[in-house]
DNA sequence: TCTGCCTCGGATGTATACAACAGGGAGGCG
DNA sequence: CGCCTCCCTGTTGTATACATCCGAGGCAGA
C-alpha cells in the first residue's frame, strides 16, 4: 500500500497537473493578466500533448482564471471593478459560511485557529506564507458550514482575489488592523456568537478589499 | 455573405453543441440525476469524437450540473440539503444585484418587464414557457448591474434550481403568491426604490424555495 | 509609394489510435 | 458451497494526425 504512494503520485493525471500548476502561475501573477494562452506553447512546455492543456484551460476558464475568447485563450485581466465585484461576492457569501460554520468549531478548531493567528504575528513570516495561513485561518470556519457548493465558491473567489493580493505581496499582512480583526473573529468564534462573528467577517473583508484598492491607486 | 449562415452554423464548435444539449438534458430532468455520462456513448450518440465531449462535460462540470468522480462523470444528484443551499446562495447574491441594477432600469425596461409579466398571467401558458420568461423577467433588473461575474453566477445559480423546479413543473406558476411578488418587484423598480425592490426579491426567493421545498417533501 | 490580393505559417478543433486502468464474471481452490 | 483470483471487456487518459481558419507578410499593380 505505501509503495502505491509512488504509483500515486503518477496517477495524478496530466491534466490536473497542468492545471494546477497553471492555477498556481496564473493566482501569482507569473503569468501577466490578459496574456495568450497558446495550447501548443503549453503542450510543449510540460512535455504532453495537446488534450490535456485544453482540459486544464476549459478547467481554468471555469473558476475565472482564463477566459476563452474564441478559439483563443488569454488570463483573466485585472480591474478595479473587477476587484469590486469579486468582494462585493465574498461580502455576500463568506459572512452566511461563518454563520453556518461558527456554531460546528470545537475546542479542536479553536486551538487551530488560535495557532495560525499566532503564525501570522510572526512579523518575518514570509507574505506567501501569511496569504496561505490567512486563507487556513478562515477555511476553519468555513469548511464546517457543511455547504459544498459555497465553500468551493469561496474558494474560487478567494483566489481569483489573491491575484490583486500578490500584485503587492510586500505590503500586506503589515496592515495591523486585519490582523485585529482576525482576532476579533477569534473571540466571536470561542463566544459561539455567530451573528457577531458573520458581521466581523464582512467587515474584515470590507477591510481587506480597502486595503488592496489604495493599494492599487496609489501605485497604478 | 448570406450564404455564409450556413457555414456559420457549422462554425458553432461541436463541443459547443454537444454542451448546450447536455446543458437542456441535464436542467429538463431528462438525464436522471447521479446516472453515469460515458464519453464514449455520448461520442456515439452526438455523432462526434470523444474530444468535444470531454470539453462539453468539463464546462459543464465548472457549472454545477456534472460531478467529474475520478474517472467518470455523473449527473450532479439533487438532494434537499444542495436545494436549501443553492438557494442560500441566491438570496445572497440575487438582492445585491436587484439594488445595483434597478437605478439603471429605464422606461423601455420597465416596458419590457410589464409585458413579461403579463405574459406569466396567462393562465395557459406552457410551464416550460412560464419558467423562461420568469427567468426573462429578473434578469432584465440583473443584467444592468453592470456585474459581469455576478450575472453570471446568477445564471448558473438558476439553472441549477431548475432542475428541482421542473420536477413539479406542472404546479408551478400555479402559485398566485408569485405572480403577486413579481408585482411588487416591478412596482419597486418602478419606483426606483432599489432597497425595497432588492428585499422583496429575497422574500421572493424564500417564497420560491418553499414553494419547491413543499413540492419535494410532498411528493418524496 | 500605397493599396489590395494572395499565399503561407501557425493556431485551433476534431478524429483516430494506442496504452493503462477499473470493474465484473467465470473458473479454480479451499 | 463459498471465496479468491485471474482474465477480459469496456472505459478513460493521452498522443498523434488531419482539416480548417485566421492573420501576417510579401508581391504585384496602379
Amino acid at each position: 500500500m505505501v509503495l502505491r504512494q509512488t504509483a500515486h503520485v503518477t496517477t495524478e493525471s496530466a491534466a490536473a497537473r497542468v492545471a494546477g500548476s497553471l492555477r498556481e502561475r496564473v493566482s501569482g501573477g507569473l503569468l501577466p493578466p490578459g496574456s495568450a494562452l497558446s495550447q501548443s506553447g503549453l503542450a510543449e512546455e510540460y512535455g504532453v500533448s495537446r488534450i490535456p492543456v485544453r482540459d486544464a484551460l476549459r478547467q481554468l476558464a471555469g473558476e475565472g482564471l482564463v477566459e476563452l475568447r474564441g478559439t483563443t485563450a488569454v488570463v483573466t485581466p485585472l480591474s478595479i471593478d473587477d476587484l469590486q465585484e469579486l468582494y462585493e461576492l465574498r461580502e455576500a457569501v463568506e459572512p452566511i459560511a461563518t454563520r453556518l460554520g461558527v456554531p460546528r468549531v470545537g475546542r479542536a478548531g479553536v486551538a487551530r485557529m488560535t495557532r495560525l493567528l499566532a503564525l501570522m504575528d510572526d512579523p518575518d513570516i514570509r507574505p506567501g506564507d501569511w496569504l496561505e495561513t490567512n486563507a487556513a485561518f478562515h477555511a476553519e470556519v468555513y469548511t464546517l458550514a457543511g455547504r459544498p457548493r459555497m465553500i468551493a465558491l469561496v474558494e474560487q473567489l478567494r483566489r481569483l482575489t489573491d491575484r490583486y493580493v500578490y500584485l503587492h505581496l510586500d505590503v500586506i499582512g503589515r496592515s495591523g488592523h486585519l490582523q485585529e480583526e482576525h482576532r476579533q473573529i477569534l473571540d466571536a468564534v470561542k463566544a459561539q456568537d455567530a451573528p457577531a462573528a458573520a458581521e466581523l467577517t464582512r467587515a474584515h473583508l470590507a477591510s481587506s478589499h480597502a486595503v488592496v484598492l489604495d493599494y492599487l491607486l496609489s501605485q497604478g
